[in-house]
DNA sequence: GCCGTTTTCGGCCCGACTGTTTTCAGTCG
């Protein structure tokens, strides 16, 4: 039993209370509790196996019957019974874009309809049309959301199987028969969604570990398992594979299972030229060739000096010129997390973040960095409980006086300023003239075209206290494309305006995009690293946000949150036009 | 279902947008 799997359930019973009408109120009760669950800091698990949950903010009599039953029985029959009302492919509608309870409800009830395939079908026979409050726009919505999700079936996002990443590679690393232990693939290149995972060791009993990997936890079913090569499918459906190699094979085979395939196909051309082929085995001279194989290679970066170049950090690796680059040994040096000396754009309990100004702080201490940056929700995010001007003049009031406590450490007062819908802020210049710092992002009329929205943040980039751009697109990764913006458009305005433009780093953002960053690198503009965190745990979401812009060849001085407190004081002083 | 309290029942963030309607329901954030 995992706190997820708490949460988990209370998250279903909300779904299946809406499917019935339940009241709203009920419905967010469960919702919350969710939350709260998610949230808790101790350990909830055990906490409710004791029935011990009392005191708790959002967990009243009901919650705390429930999950002490859930946690100490493994089940829970309330539960239970509300899900075999329904059936099970019906969860699955709920992630499909644009359809919420009552449609559901509408399409199982008059339809029968209780999957996405069958939904499809009705929508394919033009079924769902000619249903009440639907129509042919509804219907030609319903497929494209199915096509989207479908583009997206088995892709899992960088930030959230990082833990899982790191827990496999803990234990693997204690096999005795381990020497050495990496991931390799398009996690190992950073890139913001991955399909599978890709594990390799160095071993001397290959065909024993393959057997020992398809018994980790975190394994639901073997695919294959051979001498060398095992694959799993895990339990959050994933699939994984293992290769074992000998140790002197290992560097071959880490660069070439890390890939990218077009970096790889570019890698082995040059060392054609030298009259050896490379595989994940080693090199090998050609045939009719007199060129002699090299040893010495015990790492990666020996393959790569053996061939005359840099070494290539894997997030590099798209063959988008940093082969050429490491030829003229100007590949950039890349930014680093310790780099990291503090962040900007993050939330507290007095717009939508679930922890205090005093507790998101502390963590940001316990991180070891030196200055934090507060930029609640203006007051448009109603839905968020955004800041009035006098809101936001006593929480300044409240971070003076907190600063004052301080020795080794400052928050900067900050907004997170909704663009409003023709380009203006949402506070006025006095207002924002009392801040630190401001981020100015888009939350609301997604639905310009590319030149209205384009124009619409250029204009609150020409602000004088607009600092700098919040998630350029508002992307979610894997569940919504972002509106339409014209990038390259808005990195000449943030160099002409000297505004910094966000590394937004929550997991399903990663926006702007790691493609963007070198242009805007070469014209000048600085990187903002930012969580965008709603909670203490949020913070660590900087190590994601570190990896994405040395995947954007960004180093340390194209981070503007690399910098010291003193630095980023002075920047703040300092008029926009001559930062 | 939770919370707070003028302590046991009333209130619970709400506005924008879409597509369906013909005055509004559903979804989203």
């Amino acid at each position: 039993m995992t706190r997820e799997t708490l949460a988990g359930v209370l998250e279903e019973i909300a779904l299946l209370l809406e499917l019935k009408n339940e009241n709203p109120f009920k419905v967010r009760a469960y919702r919350q509790g969710a939350e709260t669950v998610r949230n808790f800091d101790g350990d909830i698990v055990q906490l409710a196996a004791d029935n011990q949950l009392t005191g708790i903010k959002g967990i009243g009599d009901a919650l705390r019957d429930k999950l002490h039953e859930l946690a100490s029985t493994g089940t829970l029959a309330f539960h239970q019974n509300l899900r075999a009302e329904f059936p099970a492919g019906l969860f699955e509608l709920f992630d499909l874009q644009g359809l919420g309870p009552k449609k559901v409800k509408a399409l199982h009830e008059t339809l029968g309809i209780g999957s996405i395939a069958e939904l499809k079908a009705a929508c394919d026979e033009g079924r769902v049309a000619g249903l009440p409050g639907f129509g042919a726009k509804t219907q030609a919505k319903i497929l494209e959301a199915i096509a989207l999700k479908e583009t997206f079936a088995d892709t899992f996002l960088l930030g959230e199987i990082t833990p899982l990443v790191s827990t496999m590679l803990d234990t693997l690393r204690l096999h005795p028969e381990i020497s050495r232990v990496a991931v390799a693939g398009s996690f190992r290149r950073a890139k913001e969604t991955v399909h599978d995972l890709d594990f390799l060791v160095a071993t001397k009993e290959p065909a024993l570990v393959c057997e020992d990997f398809t018994t980790l936890p975190e394994v639901e079913s073997i695919i294959v398992c051979g001498d060398t090569k095992a694959s799993v499918r895990l339990k959050n459906g994933m699939q994984c594979d293992l290769r074992a190699v000998s140790n002197a094979q290992f560097p071959f085979a880490l660069q070439y299972f890390t890939g990218s395939k077009e970096h790889n196909v570019a890698i082995r051309s040059l060392a054609l030229k030298q009259g050896l082929s490379l595989n994940e085995y080693g090199f090998t001279p050609t045939e009719g060739s007199a060129a002699t194989v090299p040893d010495g290679i015990h790492e990666e970066r020996d393959i790569y000096q053996f061939l005359g170049l840099q070494f290539i950090e894997p997030e590099l690796r798209e063959n988008r010129g940093e082969i050429e680059a490491a030829a003229e040994k100007s590949l950039p040096r890349l930014v680093t997390l310790e780099q990291l000396k503090g962040t900007f754009h993050n939330h507290t309990t007095e717009s939508d973040g679930i922890h205090s100004l005093e507790q998101m702080a502390d963590e940001a201490m316990d991180l070891g960095l030196q200055y934090l940056g507060i930029a609640d929700h203006s007051k448009s995010m109603v839905i968020a409980n955004g800041l009035d001007a006098e809101r936001l003049m006593k929480q300044v009031e409240a971070i003076r006086n907190l600063n004052a406590t301080y020795t080794n450490f400052r928050i900067f007062a900050g907004s997170e300023v909704d663009i409003l819908r023709e380009g203006a802020l949402d506070f006025d210049d006095a207002t924002l003239a009392q801040l630190d710092y401001c981020v100015a992002s888009v939350h609301n009329i997604f639905n310009l075209t590319e030149d209205e929205m384009t124009r619409r943040i250029c204009r609150a980039m020409e602000n004088e206290h607009v600092t700098m751009l919040g998630h350029v697109t508002g992307r979610l990764l894997l569940k919504r494309e972002g509106y339409a913006v014209n990038h390259a458009m808005i990195i000449d305005c943030a160099a002409e305006t000297r505004t910094i433009i966000e590394l937004n780093c929550n997991p399903w953002r990663l926006d702007m995009d790691w493609r963007w960053w070198k242009r805007a690198r070469d014209k000048g503009v600085l990187c903002s690293i930012n969580p965008d965190a709603h909670s203490t745990m949020g913070l660590h979401h900087l190590g994601i946000g570190a990896r994405l812009a040395r995947k954007g060849w960004l180093g340390k001085q194209d981070v503007f949150n690399t910098r010291t407190v003193e630095e980023v004081e002075a920047f703040l002083k300092t008029p926009k036009a001559k930062r």
